[in-house]
DNA sequence: TTGTTAAGCGGAGGGAGCCTCCGTATCTTC
DNA sequence: GAAGATACGGAGGCTCCCTCCGCTTAACAA
C-alpha cells in the first residue's frame, strides 16, 4: 500500500503503512527536491533515486510517473504562495496588495529554481499538478484583482488567469543574469497599465519603480 | 567541406560542395522544421533524419549539436520579425507601431508553434542561437521603444531587453486554449502601462482592447 | 516470541534516443 | 577514366527510461 499524506485515517481494514515504505518515500521526495531544483525537471530520475539510497523500482512504485514526483514536490510550494494572498486580503491599498503578491511570487521562483521550469513542464503534459497550481494561484490572484476592481481601482476586464499567465511567463525567462530586477520592473509596468487613472490626476505613474530607473543602453 | 548559405563565393582555393551534400542538408532542414513544428524541440533527431531519408551520421556531420539545428532553422524566422519593425518605424503613432508590432510577434508564434519552444530551450542552454536572435529582436524593439521615448509618449525606463523577455515570456505559455486573445490583452495592458498619459487626459486607456472586454468569471 | 503473509525492496533487462567512428560509396577534378 | 577528396550510412557504445519479478522485511496474530 502507498502512503498518502493526509490520509493516514487507516482505521478500517487497511493495514498500517510499513515504515520503511513511509521512510523511503520521504527519502525519495527530499532528494527529488534537491535533484529538481538543481538540474531542472529533466534531471536523471535514477540519480533521484541514487541521492535517495533506494532502488529506481522503489522510486517508480511510489511515483509511477514523472509529474507525480514533481505533484508531490511542488503542491505544498503552490499551496505557501496561495495563503500569502490571504493575508494580503487585509492589506489598505487593494492595488498594492495586488503589487506585493507579485514581487514575492519572483523572490519565491529566484530561491526555488526548479519550480516555474517543473510548471512549465506541467503546463505542457496538462498533468494534473498543473490544473491544482494553476486553480490555486488563479483563485489567489483573483481575489487580490476583484478587491480592486470591486473599489474601482482597477480595470475589470483582465481575468485572473490571463495575469496568472502573463506573470508565469515573466519569471520562466529566468536563466539569464538580471532577470529578478527586470522582471519586477517589468510587473510595476504591468500593476500602472492596470489602474484605472483617477479622473483629472496627471502624474503619469502612481508607484514607484522597484528600483531607481535604470539608464537605457540602447 | 560543409556548405554555410550565404557562403557560396568559393573562388580561393576551395572545392565546390558536392551536390549530394548540399541536397542532404537542405533535406534536413526540412524535416527537422516539419518534425520540430510538430513534436516540440525535444523531438527524436533520429526521426529528423528519417523523415529527410538520410542516415543520423548524415545529419550529425551537418549539424553536430541540437542548438546547431534549431539556429538553422529559425534564424531567418527571427530575421522575418525583426524587418517587421524596421517597416513599423515609419508608422505615424509610434506607440501604436511597438503595439502593432507586439501583436504581430503574436501571430507569429501562432503559426510557428515550435519556435517559441526552442528559443526558450536555447536561453537555458546559452546557445548561440539565443544570442543572435536575442541581440536581433532586442535592436528590433529598441528602435520602436526609442522612438516613441523620443516623441514623449512613453517612459524612458525601460530596456527593450526587459520588454523581450516579457514578451517571450507571455507567448511561452502558448499551450492553453485561448492564449492567443489571452496574450493580446495582456500586451495591451502592458502597452497602457508604459505609455506616459498626457497631463489632464482624464481617459484610463488610450487604445482599444484586441476584444470587445470579457466578462470576468470569479 | 515466533510464524505467517502481505507489502515493499532492488536491480536486471529490454527499449529508445544520443552521438561517434570508420569502412564504403560517390562526387569533383584533372 | 583515374585519383583523391568528400560525404554517406549505420553499427555500436552509452545513458536514461520504465517494467517485472524473486527476495526481504515489517506488521499482525497467536
Amino acid at each position: 500500500m502507498i502512503y498518502i499524506a493526509g490520509m493516514d485515517d487507516h482505521t478500517d481494514q487497511t493495514r498500517k503503512p510499513r515504515a520503511d515504505a513511509v521512510r523511503n518515500r520521504e527519502r525519495v521526495l527530499e532528494a527529488a527536491k534537491a535533484v529538481f531544483n538543481a538540474g531542472g525537471p529533466e534531471a536523471s530520475l535514477e540519480a533521484v533515486a541514487k541521492r535517495a539510497g533506494v532502488g529506481i523500482g522503489t522510486l517508480y512504485r511510489h511515483f509511477p510517473t514523472r509529474e507525480d514526483l514533481f505533484e508531490a514536490v511542488y503542491r505544498r510550494e503552490v499551496e505557501q504562495l496561495s495563503e500569502l494572498a490571504e493575508q494580503l486580503k487585509n492589506a489598505k491599498d487593494p492595488v498594492d496588495a495586488l503589487r506585493r503578491w507579485l514581487r514575492s511570487g519572483v523572490e519565491f521562483v529566484a530561491t526555488k529554481k526548479g519550480m516555474v521550469a517543473a510548471l512549465a513542464l506541467a503546463v505542457q503534459s496538462g498533468s494534473e499538478l498543473y490544473a491544482f497550481s494553476f486553480e490555486r494561484l488563479t483563485k489567489a490572484i483573483g481575489s487580490l484583482l476583484d478587491r480592486a476592481a470591486a473599489a474601482g481601482a482597477m480595470r475589470a476586464d483582465i481575468s485572473p488567469e490571463d495575469l496568472l499567465r502573463a506573470f508565469f511567463g515573466m519569471c520562466y525567462m529566468h536563466d539569464q543574469p538580471g532577470w529578478q530586477s527586470s522582471v519586477l520592473r517589468m510587473l510595476d509596468v504591468f500593476v500602472d497599465g492596470l489602474r484605472v487613472q483617477p479622473a483629472g490626476k496627471t502624474k503619469a505613474r502612481a508607484a514607484k519603480p522597484a528600483k531607481p530607473a535604470v539608464k537605457r543602453k540602447r
